[in-house]
DNA sequence: TAAAATAGTTCATAATGTGAACATTAGGAG
DNA sequence: CTCCTAATGTTCACATTATGAACTATTTTA
Protein backbone atom coordinates (compact mmCIF):
# COMPACT_ATOMS: atom_id res chain seq x y z
CA UNK A 1 0.00 0.00 0.00
CA UNK A 2 1.44 3.68 -0.63
CA UNK A 3 1.96 5.67 1.94
CA UNK A 4 0.13 9.09 1.11
CA UNK A 5 1.89 12.80 0.86
CA UNK A 6 1.34 15.45 3.35
CA UNK A 7 -1.57 17.54 2.26
CA UNK A 8 0.30 20.96 2.86
CA UNK A 9 3.16 19.58 0.50
CA UNK A 10 0.75 18.99 -2.26
CA UNK A 11 -1.18 22.28 -1.86
CA UNK A 12 2.34 23.77 -2.09
CA UNK A 13 3.43 21.69 -5.22
CA UNK A 14 0.21 22.75 -6.90
CA UNK A 15 0.97 26.14 -6.41
CA UNK A 16 4.61 26.01 -7.22
CA UNK A 17 4.13 24.09 -10.81
CA UNK A 18 1.18 26.71 -11.73
CA UNK A 19 3.46 29.61 -10.73
CA UNK A 20 6.31 28.24 -12.77
CA UNK A 21 3.77 27.65 -15.87
CA UNK A 22 2.15 31.16 -15.29
CA UNK A 23 6.18 32.24 -15.54
CA UNK A 24 6.72 30.23 -18.82
CA UNK A 25 3.74 31.84 -20.65
CA UNK A 26 4.27 35.37 -19.32
CA UNK A 27 7.89 34.79 -20.90
CA UNK A 28 6.44 33.62 -24.29
CA UNK A 29 4.01 37.27 -24.27
CA UNK A 30 6.76 39.24 -24.06
CA UNK A 31 9.17 37.77 -26.25
CA UNK A 32 6.14 37.54 -28.85
CA UNK A 33 6.16 41.34 -28.44
CA UNK A 34 9.88 42.15 -27.67
CA UNK A 35 10.81 40.53 -31.55
CA UNK A 36 7.69 41.44 -33.02
CA UNK A 37 6.04 37.63 -34.20
CA UNK A 38 3.35 36.12 -33.51
CA UNK A 39 4.16 33.16 -30.73
CA UNK A 40 3.44 30.75 -32.86
CA UNK A 41 6.15 31.92 -35.62
CA UNK A 42 8.01 32.64 -32.56
CA UNK A 43 7.87 28.60 -31.81
CA UNK A 44 8.67 28.16 -34.94
CA UNK A 45 11.42 29.49 -35.57
CA UNK A 46 13.40 28.37 -32.32
CA UNK A 47 12.76 24.89 -32.93
CA UNK A 48 15.55 25.07 -36.23
CA UNK A 49 18.15 25.59 -33.65
CA UNK A 50 18.01 22.05 -33.62
CA UNK A 51 18.61 21.44 -36.97
CA UNK A 52 19.54 23.34 -40.51
CA UNK A 53 16.44 21.64 -42.50
CA UNK A 54 13.09 20.64 -41.25
CA UNK A 55 9.82 19.21 -43.39
CA UNK A 56 6.10 20.76 -42.97
CA UNK A 57 5.74 17.15 -40.74
CA UNK A 58 8.77 17.92 -38.78
CA UNK A 59 7.12 20.90 -37.67
CA UNK A 60 4.17 19.43 -37.12
CA UNK A 61 5.34 17.09 -34.84
CA UNK A 62 7.42 19.63 -32.62
CA UNK A 63 4.88 21.98 -32.70
CA UNK A 64 2.80 19.49 -31.52
CA UNK A 65 -0.08 21.31 -33.86
CA UNK A 66 -1.93 19.67 -36.93
CA UNK A 67 0.19 20.37 -40.84
CA UNK A 68 -2.64 22.75 -42.09
CA UNK A 69 -1.97 25.12 -38.55
CA UNK A 70 2.00 24.51 -39.73
CA UNK A 71 1.07 25.23 -43.97
CA UNK A 72 -0.59 29.03 -42.18
CA UNK A 73 2.80 29.56 -39.50
CA UNK A 74 5.13 29.21 -42.58
CA UNK A 75 2.96 31.55 -44.53
CA UNK A 76 3.97 34.37 -42.38
CA UNK A 77 7.56 33.42 -41.23
CA UNK A 78 8.29 33.05 -45.35
CA UNK A 79 6.24 36.59 -46.03
CA UNK A 80 8.50 38.20 -43.48
CA UNK A 81 11.45 36.46 -45.08
CA UNK A 82 12.93 34.32 -42.00
CA UNK A 83 12.39 30.88 -44.10
CA UNK A 84 13.03 29.80 -47.57
CA UNK A 85 11.47 26.82 -49.44
CA UNK A 86 13.66 24.40 -50.92
CA UNK A 87 12.37 21.49 -53.10
CA UNK A 88 13.94 18.31 -51.77
CA UNK A 89 15.70 16.42 -54.76
CA UNK A 90 15.00 13.28 -54.22
CA UNK A 91 10.84 13.58 -53.41
CA UNK A 92 9.10 16.20 -54.75
CA UNK A 93 6.05 15.63 -52.66
CA UNK A 94 8.70 17.09 -49.72
CA UNK A 95 9.09 20.75 -49.07
CA UNK A 96 12.46 21.39 -46.70
CA UNK A 97 12.42 24.23 -44.74
CA UNK A 98 15.54 26.21 -43.88
CA UNK A 99 16.49 29.77 -42.01
CA UNK A 100 17.30 32.88 -44.29
CA UNK A 101 20.46 34.73 -43.25
CA UNK A 102 17.98 36.94 -41.94
CA UNK A 103 16.00 34.10 -40.02
CA UNK A 104 19.25 32.86 -38.73
CA UNK A 105 19.77 36.70 -37.66
CA UNK A 106 16.64 36.69 -35.53
CA UNK A 107 17.27 33.45 -34.05
CA UNK A 108 20.33 34.32 -32.70
CA UNK A 109 19.05 37.48 -31.23
CA UNK A 110 15.89 35.61 -29.87
CA UNK A 111 18.20 32.91 -28.13
CA UNK A 112 20.00 35.66 -26.61
CA UNK A 113 17.75 36.55 -25.01
CA UNK A 114 16.03 33.18 -23.93
CA UNK A 115 19.67 32.36 -22.60
CA UNK A 116 20.05 35.89 -20.80
CA UNK A 117 16.78 34.71 -18.68
CA UNK A 118 17.75 31.19 -17.74
CA UNK A 119 21.50 32.32 -16.82
CA UNK A 120 20.07 34.91 -15.11
CA UNK A 121 17.94 32.72 -12.81
CA UNK A 122 20.88 30.28 -12.46
CA UNK A 123 22.84 32.77 -10.92
CA UNK A 124 20.47 33.84 -8.63
CA UNK A 125 21.78 30.48 -6.75
CA UNK A 126 25.63 29.64 -5.77
CA UNK A 127 26.55 26.66 -7.32
CA UNK A 128 25.66 24.11 -4.94
CA UNK A 129 21.96 24.82 -5.25
CA UNK A 130 22.17 25.02 -8.95
CA UNK A 131 23.52 21.20 -9.09
CA UNK A 132 20.36 19.92 -6.85
CA UNK A 133 18.33 22.37 -8.69
CA UNK A 134 19.07 20.42 -12.02
CA UNK A 135 19.15 17.14 -10.17
CA UNK A 136 15.58 18.00 -8.87
CA UNK A 137 13.95 19.08 -12.09
CA UNK A 138 15.73 16.88 -13.52
CA UNK A 139 13.69 13.99 -11.72
CA UNK A 140 10.33 15.77 -11.50
CA UNK A 141 10.25 15.86 -15.53
CA UNK A 142 10.67 12.10 -15.46
CA UNK A 143 8.41 11.67 -12.80
CA UNK A 144 6.00 14.20 -14.67
CA UNK A 145 6.62 12.08 -18.10
CA UNK A 146 5.34 8.78 -15.96
CA UNK A 147 2.44 10.42 -14.82
CA UNK A 148 1.10 10.80 -18.23
CA UNK A 149 0.04 7.31 -18.58
CA UNK A 150 -2.91 8.18 -16.30
CA UNK A 151 -4.06 10.58 -19.46
CA UNK A 152 -5.11 7.95 -21.88
CA UNK B 1 31.94 40.19 -11.22
CA UNK B 2 29.57 37.57 -11.43
CA UNK B 3 30.59 34.17 -12.51
CA UNK B 4 29.65 32.86 -15.48
CA UNK B 5 27.36 29.53 -15.48
CA UNK B 6 28.77 26.02 -17.11
CA UNK B 7 27.60 25.98 -20.58
CA UNK B 8 26.37 22.69 -20.10
CA UNK B 9 24.08 23.45 -17.19
CA UNK B 10 22.51 25.97 -18.93
CA UNK B 11 21.11 24.09 -22.18
CA UNK B 12 20.04 21.25 -19.16
CA UNK B 13 18.07 23.62 -17.66
CA UNK B 14 16.39 25.71 -20.64
CA UNK B 15 15.55 21.92 -21.81
CA UNK B 16 13.86 20.76 -18.64
CA UNK B 17 12.27 24.08 -18.07
CA UNK B 18 10.44 23.84 -21.99
CA UNK B 19 10.00 19.96 -21.20
CA UNK B 20 7.98 21.04 -17.52
CA UNK B 21 6.08 23.72 -19.50
CA UNK B 22 5.11 21.48 -22.23
CA UNK B 23 4.01 19.31 -19.39
CA UNK B 24 1.61 21.87 -17.88
CA UNK B 25 0.05 22.48 -21.73
CA UNK B 26 -0.68 19.07 -22.53
CA UNK B 27 -2.60 18.80 -19.15
CA UNK B 28 -4.22 21.47 -19.63
CA UNK B 29 -5.55 20.14 -23.27
CA UNK B 30 -6.33 16.82 -21.60
CA UNK B 31 -8.39 17.98 -18.74
CA UNK B 32 -10.57 20.46 -21.49
CA UNK B 33 -11.47 17.10 -23.23
CA UNK B 34 -11.78 15.05 -19.97
CA UNK B 35 -14.55 17.21 -18.59
CA UNK B 36 -16.07 18.54 -21.90
CA UNK B 37 -15.47 22.06 -21.56
CA UNK B 38 -12.65 24.90 -23.02
CA UNK B 39 -9.41 25.46 -21.56
CA UNK B 40 -10.46 29.17 -20.84
CA UNK B 41 -13.74 27.70 -18.70
CA UNK B 42 -12.09 25.26 -17.25
CA UNK B 43 -9.56 27.61 -15.98
CA UNK B 44 -12.60 30.05 -14.47
CA UNK B 45 -13.90 27.39 -12.81
CA UNK B 46 -10.73 26.50 -11.22
CA UNK B 47 -10.17 30.13 -9.23
CA UNK B 48 -13.40 29.45 -8.03
CA UNK B 49 -11.82 27.35 -5.54
CA UNK B 50 -10.21 30.32 -3.09
CA UNK B 51 -13.02 32.40 -2.71
CA UNK B 52 -16.69 32.15 -2.82
CA UNK B 53 -17.58 35.13 -4.53
CA UNK B 54 -15.84 36.27 -7.70
CA UNK B 55 -16.55 39.82 -9.72
CA UNK B 56 -15.85 39.61 -13.50
CA UNK B 57 -13.14 41.94 -12.62
CA UNK B 58 -11.46 40.08 -9.96
CA UNK B 59 -11.56 36.96 -12.55
CA UNK B 60 -10.13 39.02 -15.42
CA UNK B 61 -7.40 39.58 -12.98
CA UNK B 62 -6.87 36.04 -11.78
CA UNK B 63 -7.03 34.68 -15.30
CA UNK B 64 -4.84 37.74 -16.45
CA UNK B 65 -6.93 38.41 -19.55
CA UNK B 66 -9.58 41.16 -20.14
CA UNK B 67 -12.87 42.25 -18.85
CA UNK B 68 -14.88 41.42 -22.36
CA UNK B 69 -12.93 38.04 -22.56
CA UNK B 70 -14.26 37.16 -19.38
CA UNK B 71 -17.72 38.53 -20.10
CA UNK B 72 -17.68 35.54 -23.14
CA UNK B 73 -16.02 32.59 -20.48
CA UNK B 74 -19.13 33.50 -18.11
CA UNK B 75 -21.35 33.53 -20.74
CA UNK B 76 -20.90 30.04 -21.69
CA UNK B 77 -20.37 28.72 -17.80
CA UNK B 78 -23.85 30.48 -17.33
CA UNK B 79 -25.08 28.43 -20.30
CA UNK B 80 -24.02 25.29 -19.31
CA UNK B 81 -25.65 25.98 -15.33
CA UNK B 82 -21.82 26.08 -14.05
CA UNK B 83 -22.21 29.46 -12.70
CA UNK B 84 -24.66 32.05 -11.68
CA UNK B 85 -24.94 35.86 -11.39
CA UNK B 86 -26.03 37.35 -8.54
CA UNK B 87 -26.43 41.36 -8.28
CA UNK B 88 -24.61 43.13 -5.81
CA UNK B 89 -27.01 44.68 -3.11
CA UNK B 90 -24.38 47.50 -2.75
CA UNK B 91 -23.35 48.36 -5.85
CA UNK B 92 -25.81 47.58 -8.54
CA UNK B 93 -22.73 47.64 -10.96
CA UNK B 94 -21.34 44.75 -9.85
CA UNK B 95 -22.54 41.17 -10.76
CA UNK B 96 -21.40 38.43 -8.07
CA UNK B 97 -20.63 35.40 -10.33
CA UNK B 98 -20.68 32.45 -7.92
CA UNK B 99 -21.08 27.97 -8.31
CA UNK B 100 -24.12 26.79 -8.89
CA UNK B 101 -24.66 23.48 -6.66
CA UNK B 102 -23.80 21.47 -10.00
CA UNK B 103 -20.67 23.95 -10.58
CA UNK B 104 -19.53 22.62 -7.74
CA UNK B 105 -19.95 18.93 -7.96
CA UNK B 106 -18.30 19.66 -11.21
CA UNK B 107 -15.09 21.62 -9.75
CA UNK B 108 -14.47 18.82 -7.41
CA UNK B 109 -14.15 16.52 -9.62
CA UNK B 110 -12.03 18.38 -11.44
CA UNK B 111 -9.67 19.30 -8.31
CA UNK B 112 -10.05 15.15 -7.64
CA UNK B 113 -8.24 14.56 -10.94
CA UNK B 114 -5.66 17.07 -10.71
CA UNK B 115 -4.90 16.48 -7.19
CA UNK B 116 -4.52 13.06 -8.24
CA UNK B 117 -2.10 13.80 -11.30
CA UNK B 118 -0.12 15.97 -8.49
CA UNK B 119 0.36 12.96 -5.65
CA UNK B 120 1.02 10.64 -8.15
CA UNK B 121 4.41 12.41 -9.35
CA UNK B 122 4.96 13.32 -5.43
CA UNK B 123 4.86 9.61 -5.00
CA UNK B 124 7.32 9.07 -7.20
CA UNK B 125 9.67 9.97 -4.99
CA UNK B 126 10.88 9.16 -1.26
CA UNK B 127 10.18 11.38 1.33
CA UNK B 128 13.60 12.76 1.63
CA UNK B 129 13.43 13.91 -2.19
CA UNK B 130 10.17 14.91 -2.05
CA UNK B 131 11.45 17.87 0.48
CA UNK B 132 14.45 19.05 -1.25
CA UNK B 133 11.81 19.06 -4.55
CA UNK B 134 9.61 21.44 -3.13
CA UNK B 135 12.78 23.54 -1.16
CA UNK B 136 14.49 23.97 -4.77
CA UNK B 137 11.24 24.35 -6.96
CA UNK B 138 10.63 27.45 -3.82
CA UNK B 139 14.22 28.56 -4.68
CA UNK B 140 13.49 28.33 -8.72
CA UNK B 141 9.81 30.32 -8.93
CA UNK B 142 11.23 33.05 -6.39
CA UNK B 143 14.12 33.07 -9.09
CA UNK B 144 12.08 33.16 -12.04
CA UNK B 145 9.72 35.95 -10.60
CA UNK B 146 13.17 38.40 -9.54
CA UNK B 147 13.80 37.91 -13.35
CA UNK B 148 10.67 39.85 -14.77
CA UNK B 149 12.86 42.63 -14.32
CA UNK B 150 14.68 41.94 -17.11
CA UNK B 151 10.98 41.64 -19.20
CA UNK B 152 10.01 45.46 -18.89
C1' DT C 1 0.33 -0.92 -62.96
C1' DA C 2 -3.44 -0.01 -59.74
C1' DA C 3 -4.17 0.92 -54.91
C1' DA C 4 -2.50 2.73 -50.66
C1' DA C 5 0.34 5.81 -48.22
C1' DT C 6 2.64 10.34 -47.64
C1' DA C 7 3.23 15.54 -47.99
C1' DG C 8 1.10 19.80 -48.31
C1' DT C 9 -2.60 23.22 -49.33
C1' DT C 10 -7.19 25.16 -48.94
C1' DC C 11 -11.33 26.05 -46.62
C1' DA C 12 -14.85 26.11 -43.04
C1' DT C 13 -15.19 26.42 -38.28
C1' DA C 14 -14.21 27.07 -33.37
C1' DA C 15 -11.60 28.84 -29.34
C1' DT C 16 -8.79 32.44 -27.40
C1' DG C 17 -7.83 36.95 -26.86
C1' DT C 18 -7.49 42.32 -27.49
C1' DG C 19 -9.18 47.06 -27.69
C1' DA C 20 -12.53 50.64 -28.60
C1' DA C 21 -17.07 52.31 -27.94
C1' DC C 22 -20.91 52.22 -25.18
C1' DA C 23 -24.41 52.09 -21.11
C1' DT C 24 -25.09 52.19 -16.34
C1' DT C 25 -24.08 53.28 -11.73
C1' DA C 26 -21.32 55.33 -7.79
C1' DG C 27 -19.10 58.94 -5.63
C1' DG C 28 -16.86 63.22 -4.95
C1' DA C 29 -16.07 68.58 -5.87
C1' DG C 30 -18.14 72.62 -6.07
C1' DC D 1 -27.98 68.91 -5.41
C1' DT D 2 -25.63 68.72 -9.85
C1' DC D 3 -21.97 67.76 -12.81
C1' DC D 4 -17.82 65.38 -13.75
C1' DT D 5 -15.09 61.42 -13.26
C1' DA D 6 -14.16 56.74 -12.24
C1' DA D 7 -15.58 51.95 -12.14
C1' DT D 8 -18.17 47.78 -13.90
C1' DG D 9 -19.71 45.22 -17.65
C1' DT D 10 -21.44 44.40 -22.43
C1' DT D 11 -21.10 44.53 -27.40
C1' DC D 12 -18.65 44.53 -31.58
C1' DA D 13 -14.87 44.25 -34.85
C1' DC D 14 -10.73 42.13 -35.43
C1' DA D 15 -6.46 39.11 -34.90
C1' DT D 16 -4.28 34.79 -33.53
C1' DT D 17 -4.30 29.96 -32.63
C1' DA D 18 -5.89 25.66 -33.71
C1' DT D 19 -8.57 21.61 -35.73
C1' DG D 20 -10.41 18.50 -39.29
C1' DA D 21 -12.16 17.37 -43.83
C1' DA D 22 -11.49 17.54 -48.66
C1' DC D 23 -8.33 17.93 -52.25
C1' DT D 24 -3.88 17.72 -55.24
C1' DA D 25 0.25 15.73 -56.22
C1' DT D 26 3.64 12.66 -55.66
C1' DT D 27 5.81 8.16 -53.94
C1' DT D 28 5.57 3.21 -52.52
C1' DT D 29 4.06 -1.16 -52.52
C1' DA D 30 1.56 -5.15 -53.44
Amino acid sequence: MKKTVNDSQLKQFKALVAKLFQCCQERMQYQSEKFGLPEAELRCLIIFGDERYLTAKGISLKLNVVKSRVTKILQGLVKKGFIQRIQDPKDSRITLLTLTPEGQRKLEEINQFIDSIHMEVLLNMVPEQRRTLLKNLDLLSVSMEAVKELMD
